[in-house]
Formats: structure tokens, sequence, C-alpha cells
DNA sequence: ATGAAAGCGCTAACAG
DNA sequence: CTGTTAGCGCTTTCAT
């Protein structure tokens, strides 16, 4: 078929031992011989077999990215940085998708497909409720988890309990005191980011002598539609709020359009901040704690080689800072002097 | 390390040939056998060894994946396609950024990298003018392309004159002549979708018996901010468009921008149509033409598939039908009576 | 610094 | 239907 390291050997007038080594720059090989077989290698035009490689040396020099969904911003934007990562790393990137609630019944769990062919996986966001995280981790490979944590897997994620309190306390210094939260889900077994930003939000009003009124609670599920929902929802009670709180940007992208949809500015008559710092932020003039996103993966991707390299690698987690970006969703309460409020003005 | 075929092979008492077939499949294993066989591999937690099976067999059981971006919507929309396809085909996905004008000097070409590590590759939109996308082709391997053309090589796009013509049809029912096009750049080397959208711009024109206006071309460089910049020069023309077609919705998206940030209303004062169908389309109430992105990727996937299975199969392009989706972007051209208009109301 | 030799775990003829 | 026998192309001791 193709050319192989005993071409190269023979035609260098070495072993094919000292090709491998000369070729991978191990030590203890003479500086001409290993530039002699480079320049035969290259000659030749000489490419290694992997499968061949993988089998001698019992390192299978990929890893396997795991994520629920790929064609969803924050998902996406991760992976970018992966890739980045690793293709600079040579090391291939092998993509696995679990699947969501709809599908994932149909689809044949991940982790026994990667056994033995994986050195390390990368998980992103996956819900904790999923089963197949558990069988990953179980997996007992080196594993660094992204906007997710779980004890004893080293994770990079934002504070989460941080971001929402630097949303919640804009809308506060904003004069704002009727602030509604759009929620993900009223599941009982809430996603870590979700838990975390709830809480944020909460520690945020206390702080501030403000009760949280569970009227002012809806639920969004992470989605634009849900987020337009959860807002009509709570523009059409009793006493609407004047400033609110969406725990993801895609859901307050919901929110904005159920405002104007309502007749209702934004950031003039009702405030909208969220989390994320999603591509499409900027352009609906949308406030938001802008979390990076290509950087997580990343980190995650660094962290996950170090683990691989060095074997006893302390497990490692990450905490990313975040910072609030101020645009035009948010504004005064009608009738308040805002007290000057953090964050940068876009 | 782990359990391999032969510890399988001696708790079935058979030979290590018997359990390859019988775990694969393959004809001329007495069923008993292969039941037998498939409980111990099972119990005794066996998986196969990748490394050595494509070592003995020379096939990779994987395909490469090749695109300019990751986070992009288009982009990923189309790898969610892909990756559905071949995870239910179980076979590996290696996904390579190309990389983007900006970065890709720096990263090393990925054709070498390829050549003895996957059977197939996929390439979604890469540049014609990438010098690596001659590299790939010459690779000489199983190839399918998505959302782009070269000779010989099969394809799965759309038909992007016909829906130029269609977005343009639109405009020019709704009693438009002052038609403006953003357009992509204004390069000599336009991708193929550029080219074919923008020659289907200019026969819907001209069947119309309308002049395309040079002064109403505009370059937007299929970036948002692209078409925001080529909006609003339009709109500072002596004499402006009354509709503008963009030839990808995220330049559309930046139109509407450049219109409110101008005090004008997107389908009263200017009408705008985009193609692509890209997610917020609907919630920025944009006209477009849509095309079924993910579904361009399962296509193109099995194409690849079926050319690795028969070897011989005719590379088989396709060509996958659009659809007009009106929203409130476009309206009628002011005082005139428009003529139906196909497509449907959203 | 280099070579010889023994596998890595599986598949693929070829017999039987 | 099943077993035997060679490898696939590389890495890795262990010598030298």
């Amino acid at each position: 078929m193709g050319i192989t390291i005993r071409d190269v050997a023979e035609a260098a007038g070495v072993s094919t031992a000292t090709v491998s080594r000369a070729l991978r720059g191990l030590p203890n090989v003479d500086e001409g011989t290993r530039s002699r077989v480079q320049k035969i290698a290259a000659d030749l035009d000489y490419v290694i077999s992997p499968s061949a490689s993988r089998l001698a040396s019992g390192r299978t020099g990929s890893i396997a990215v795991v994520t629920p969904y790929i064609a969803r911003w924050f998902f996406s934007t991760v992976l970018s940085g992966v890739e980045d990562v690793l293709q600079e790393a040579d090391i291939d990137l092998l993509l696995t998708c679990i699947g969501d609630h709809n599908n994932q019944l149909n689809r044949s769990p991940v982790a026994p497909r990667l056994r033995r062919r994986v050195d390390g996986i990368l998980i992103i966001a996956v819900p904790p409720a999923d089963p197949q995280l558990r069988e990953l981790i179980d997996l007992g490979m080196p594993t660094s988890m992204i906007g997710l944590t779980a004890a004893g897997v080293p994770s990079v994620t934002i504070d989460d309990v941080a971001a929402a309190r630097l949303a919640t306390q804009h809308l506060i210094n904003l004069g704002h005191t009727r602030i509604g939260v759009i929620s993900g889900s009223p599941s009982d077994a809430p996603f870590t980011a979700e838990f975390d930003r709830e809480a944020g939000f909460a520690q945020a009003m206390n702080s501030a002598g403000i009760e949280v009124d569970p009227m002012l609670e809806s639920y969004g599920y992470f989605s634009i539609e849900g987020g337009e929902a959860a807002m009509t929802a709570l523009l059409t009670q009793p006493k609407p709020p004047t400033a609110v709180f969406a725990l993801s940007d895609e859901m307050a992208f919901g929110a904005l359009r159920a405002l104007r949809a309502h007749g209702l500015r934004p950031g003039v008559d009702v405030s909208v901040v969220g989390v994320d710092g999603h591509d499409m932020a900027e352009h609906l003039d949308l406030t938001t704690v802008v979390q990076p996103v290509a950087e997580l993966g990343r980190i995650a991707a660094d962290s996950l080689l170090a683990q691989m390299r060095e074997g006893g690698e302390q497990p490692h987690s990450a905490r990313v800072d975040t910072k609030l970006v101020v645009r035009g969703s948010t504004g005064p309460a009608l009738g308040t002097t805002p007290s000057p409020s953090s964050g940068s003005r876009a």
C-alpha cells in the first residue's frame, strides 16, 4: 500500500528502530542520522501509520469530545476552543453527540464505544442527570468537563453564582425592586449553572433587602421560545416586574421579543439582562454577563492534555472570570435615581 | 491491560478467528457458536481494540470533517447532521478546522495529517481559493463536499441560483424596482454560493426587465457587521434602494440593524430578504430562503458512506430544494399594488 | 548511538 | 463451519 518505516530504514541504511526514534524526536540519536532520516522520510513522502503506532505504543493520540448539542452557540463555541488546542497538540478530536432528551433513547450509549479508542474525554455541559455521564466518568480515564461540575472530576466553569449576582446587582443599582427571573426548568435536578445562577440571584436580592417574589419566577428551558413564553407569563401578572434576569442570553432574546410583542420597550419599560455573551447579544442590544466561552474550551483541553501527560497531574479545576457588559436592554427604573452601576458601557 | 480477543476465544473454547467472525456478524458461523461467543464477550466486558483491527484490516473506520469554521451557525448545523449519520453508522468523526484566512498560516496543512488516518473526507464550504482544498482532493480518497462544488468531486448544495431568484422575485412581486444587493466580497475568486446567488439575482432582475444598478451593490463579507456596513453604505446613496437582497441571513441581520439605526422600518420603509434559514431569522422576523442545512450534512455523509462501501459508487452530487419563508422584513413597495407573491407566510 | 527481536491485538487467506 | 498461520507497521526492551 504505502511507504512504511522499513522503506525509510532501508533507504537510510539504518534500522527501523532508529527511524522511529529519529522521527519522533527521541534522544540518543545522532543528529546527523536524524536529519538524514528526516530528509529521506520527506523525500519518500512517508507518513506514519497511526494504527500501527497506536497498537504498538498503547496510546491512541485522540480525545473524545462529548456534547449534548453541536449546533448551539455555547456548545459549538466551546468546541472551537477545544479544537484549537488539540490541533496544536496534534491530537485527534473525536466528536460525539450524546443526544438530547428527545432522541437519546435511540442512540447507543457512547461510553463503551470510547473504551479503547481515546486517551481522554472532554465533556461539555451534559446535564448531571444524564445516566451517560456516570458511565463516562466511570471509564476512569483522564477527563475534564466544561460548564458542569462533578465530584472528583476536574472542570472549568465560570463562577455562576457571581455572574448571576453581577447581573442582578446591576438591575438593583438601576433602582429596580420588582425583579423577575427567567429560570431554566422547574426540575428537581437542575443543571449546575442553573442552580448556581438562581442562587446568585437570590443572594443579590437578599443582600439588597429585596424579597424574592415567587410569582416573578418563570421557566424558559434555556431556549428562545421558552424565554418568550416565560416573559409573556411574567407580563400578564397582576403586578409585572420592571426588570428581569434571564439565566441565559437565548432566553433573554425570547424575553426581548415578548416585550416588543406587547409594545414595551426593552431598557425603558422593562429591563432585561442575560448571561452568556452570545454572538447575537450585541446585535440585539442585550445587556449581559459575558463568559469567555471558547476560552473555557481551550482551558479544559489544556488541562486534559496536562492530565494525560503527567499521569499524576493533580486533577485541577478552573474558574474563569465573567464581566458585565451594559447595553440598551437595561435602564433605570422609572421614577428612580440609579446608583452608579458596575460594568462597562458597550 | 484489557481483555483481548484471545481471552474471549479461550473462554469460549474456539479460535480467535471464530470470535472475530462471530462478533463482526460475518457469515459462516454457527448461530449457536455466535451467540455463545457474544455472551461470553459481553460477560467479559470485551471491547475490540480499534488500533489492532485497523492495522490488520487496513480500514480506519473514521472519516474527517474539514471545515473553515466551527462556531458559526451554518457550519455547526451541517456538522450536527453529519455527526448524526456517522454515529448511526458507527464511524468515528474526526473534526478538523482548516482555519480562516486570519490564522491559517500558523496552522500546519491538514491534508498530510489525514493521509493514513481516515477512510474518507467531508469538506464543508471551504473557499475554493484555499490552497488546502486542492491538497485534500488530491489525497484521492472518498470525498464529499457541502455547500461547495468542484469538478469531479461529489457534493451536496442547494440550487443557489434558484434560491437567489426566489428571493429577488419575491421583492419584484412586491412592486420593488430599486433593489439593492448585499454580496459577499468583491473578490475575483468568489465562493460557489456567492457566485451563483449573484447570478440568480441578476437573472431575476433581467427577466423582470429591471436594470441592475451597480451603485446598489455592496459587500458584507458574510458577517453581521459587514452586512450592517453594507446596508449603511446603500442607505447613504443619492437614490437608496427600497428593497435589498442579502446573500446570507447573517448579512441580512446586519442590514436590519442598520435600518433601525437610521430610523427605518424593515418591511415598511425598506424590505430585506436573506438566504439561509438561520435560527435567529424567525426571531428577527426576517424573510428568507430556507435551506435544510442539517439535511445537507446528512445527505453528504450518506453519500460518502456509499462511496466508501461500494468502492465504485458513481460519485453522485445532490441538489436540495429551498423555499421562501415570508416574514415581516419584506413588504410592498410604497405606492404600489403588489402582485401575488410566491412562498408561505410564516 | 544503533540494531535485533519480540510483540501490540486483530484480520484474512487458506486449509481442513 | 472452524482452526492455523501469517502478517498489518510500528514501538520497545535489551543488547551491543
